[in-house]
DNA sequence: GACAGCATACCGACCGTATAGTATGTATAT
DNA sequence: ATATACATACTATACGGTCGGTATGCTGTC
């Protein structure tokens, strides 16, 4: 909340803190109910600032979610769940990851590309544009190991690679609105938990704890 | 567009109209995007008309989310994915009609409520506490199949009715932000295919084109 | 190594417009 | 006559964006 000084050490970085400030403050409240002073205030800098570095408030929402993309992109890829040598446990190891890194205040793990998207999808196309290519170039880092653990597992399957890596995204997606709808993370886990059951039955894998006992269908 | 005038046969409801233009203009371009000029342009009503029956914009935030909860359930309870004799044919008719009813421009086929929350979960908890009322109040009419189903074909289930009626509901959400990010409707409509692929796979019931055979793993 | 010249980074006052909301008046139904 | 259902004109403010200015650092020249 300090304001940089004229020689202070934060010199240089405003474009980095209003970034910062966006991805934080537009997950709280909307891309729309953000205001350029809003996004000042918090990042602590001046709206001279703001039009130096942004031509335009629409402008910031595409960098916004190309920040997004780049940061979570390293995220990932230097996250733990690359370890196991076998694709479909590197899946698993993704989906557990997801799990538990959804936590703390809905603003913490929500996805402001997903938050963006909803909002401008039909006025802004360059912020939805960016925003997608964040969303599909993450689903499509999951394709190589799904389509992996495709071919080694199973035998006539009607789905592809692409579209479960996608179904990942949409699950994570609609869990995260669960969440905000009822102020409660534990929602958004949930239905990564039935993602994971999901993806065990497709690849026939065995749970811990399995359910893969089934009664016979009475009749009704 | 055309506006009512003094005594024209559509004097008395405004409200309705302001409701409808609320429900279709707000799935467009969001809540806070939407202005009550917007709103009072689509229903063909003047700005009185608009704070007659509505305290503030915020009170018919609130308003057009109980009235989506009203038309919607109304909506399903009259479809006819109700009719067949067994509980799991009723929730897999269900995710059917489901698909079936994605189609069309983005706005006619995606989810007011859904939209709102994401905007306001943190800002206005009244519009976000009648959105998650629509949300999970739609889940809960799918509960007592999903239990029925349960009892019926399954043992040993570490997943609650209750769970899985809420996680349709995340894939259906999830679905329409990819939608709306992929400006295409298929991409909702493939995760509910794979949402349908789960319900079989957990209640054990054979597609017509099935995947059940499995590979050997391979040793990799 | 001092200094001119220049670009970048930022400041903060200001502007025009759009926006939510109000105040007041009027037609219609009961 | 009174309440309801609007219509119209208006207001205060918040908002995106502009503009003239200043501080800082870099670069080449002598």
């Amino acid at each position: 909340m300090s304001r940089p000084t004229k020689n202070s050490p934060e010199r240089g970085d405003a474009r980095t803190r209003l970034l910062e400030a966006a991805r934080d403050v537009i997950r709280k409240k909307g891309f729309a109910a953000t205001s350029v002073d809003d996004l000042c205030q918090s990042a602590g800098v001046t709206k001279g600032a703001f039009f130096h570095h942004f031509k335009t408030k629409d402008s910031l929402g595409v960098a916004a979610a190309n920040y997004w993309a780049e940061t979570t992109s390293a995220f990932f890829a230097s996250a733990p769940y690359h370890e196991p040598d076998d694709p479909l446990d590197r899946i698993l190891a993704y989906l557990d990851f997801r799990k538990a890194i959804i936590d703390g205040e809905t603003f913490e793990y929500t996805c402001l590309v997903g938050t963006m998207t909803q909002e401008v999808h039909d006025s802004a196309p360059a912020i939805r544009d960016a925003c997608s290519d964040s969303i599909f170039g993450h689903a499509a880092t999951l394709e190589a190991d799904i389509q992996a653990a495709q071919e080694q597992r199973c035998i006539n399957v009607d789905w592809s690679a692409e579209s479960l890596a996608r179904h990942t995204q949409a699950v994570l997606q609609g869990g995260f609105i669960l969440a905000k709808a009822a102020g409660d993370p534990n929602l958004a886990r949930e239905s990564v938990d039935h993602l994971i059951r999901y993806f065990r039955q497709i690849f026939n894998v065995a749970d811990t704890a399995s359910q893969k006992e089934y009664a016979k269908p009475k009749e009704t």
